[in-house]
DNA sequence: GTTTCAACCGTACGATCGTATGGGTCGCCT
DNA sequence: AGGCGACCCATACGATCGTACGGTTGAAAC
């Protein structure tokens, strides 16, 4: 209730989102393992009170910059302009998850490192399969989409085909992180995994 | 010099090794970051001044686990049965990479780690980029073989099919390591990806 | 016998971490 | 006016970390 802001939806204060923005940030830079309370605190230009006050304990902190970060995704994909064909349509969504700017570049850093955190960290692997869920779900939706369309085979399965997509997005968005590839070779290289995946005819 | 092991060559003491297991272990169960010179030395036995002693710092620790880590995988993909077909030797090889038993797991999910560890740890990325080209050379020369045999189109590019390949072992690693996929669905996924990007007719 | 040296053990220091705790400031409600 | 809760700040404690340093042992070199 109140003041409403732009983030997914209410009761979090612009403050608590600018520690896990900041969170996010030192993820992205230095690794799973280097985001602490008190790096979070100078990132913030807080001091270490001010975090713990919104985020009680390390866990906290952490989910609230893991859910902040698939929420900056889907944020940006959902507000993207809509394609002609349903397929380059999933091909534009899945290129923008991949490193573009700085901020898309962080979340795909915190992607991959949250994946790599899984063993050891519990509850990182929970929100991490929520996150991969709702990506499956809208992958396979896109592809039923292409087929209703016409533009794929009946004939192949969404639920097989979608993990394939799915698992050349990660290598793809790994690859772009631990080599920093350029976005070009990389949106091209899922371009091209989906096409031969989905058995589009090459121009 | 004098008596040798049975690892890739000389100069290493067996007790080395032992604490480079020791260390994959530690990284494969709580993470790149629980890796720490104590826990290395309870690990392996032995105290704090041991581990020291042979490796004079960590990153000296964590480069020879790195290092061991991509021995032991090429290790295991080198002492393969050969198949009657080159593309099934490399698919075989690609699913010898998947985790398997608990040497194999522990492997993966280093190799996660350390793609995931690569920004803040500059020297990781080095050693992971090494091992990346390795792989890249020698799935290239598996299609190219494949190609000689007249298995696959001799038009694709192994350059550029190469590394889809290669990212899409990448995701599938990445994907049995963050929600522990049973061996069975990765292998099939990654032979489904190769097979549908090589273009191979479908049996 | 003496020296040397690699391997191993144990301790210590400074830094950083997570977190508990208490105080201070402001706006809001009764 | 007075209480109250949200927000922010500051300090402190115990734990763990990387690493420097010295001691001990046993075998090889001279």
């Amino acid at each position: 209730m109140g003041t409403h802001d732009d983030s997914t939806d209410a009761t979090v204060t612009a403050t608590a989102d600018r520690l896990a923005d900041a969170a996010i940030s030192i993820i992205a830079r230095d690794g799973f393992d280097a985001l602490s309370v008190r790096r979070v605190a100078r990132e913030a230009a807080v001091t270490g009170g001010t975090v713990q006050h919104h985020y009680p304990s390390k866990v906290d902190l952490t989910v609230a910059a893991l859910d902040r970060t698939v929420s900056r995704q889907a944020h940006r994909i959902s507000s993207l302009p809509l394609s002609d064909s349903p397929v380059t349509q999933l091909t534009s969504e899945l290129c923008a998850m991949l490193p573009a700017d700085p901020a898309s570049t962080e979340e795909a850093v915190v992607w991959i490192a949250m994946s790599a955190a899984v063993p050891g960290h519990p509850f990182v692997a929970e929100r991490r399969r929520e996150a991969a869920e709702q990506a499956r779900r809208w992958i396979a939706s896109r592809i039923r989409r292409s087929q209703e369309a016409g533009i794929v085979d009946a004939a192949i399965d969404p639920e097989v085909v979608g993990p394939m997509i799915e698992a050349a997005l990660d290598g793809v968005m790994l690859q772009a992180v631990a080599e920093d590839d350029p976005l070009g070779v990389s949106c091209q290289r899922v371009c091209d995994i989906v096409d031969r995946v989905l058995q589009i005819p090459q121009s």
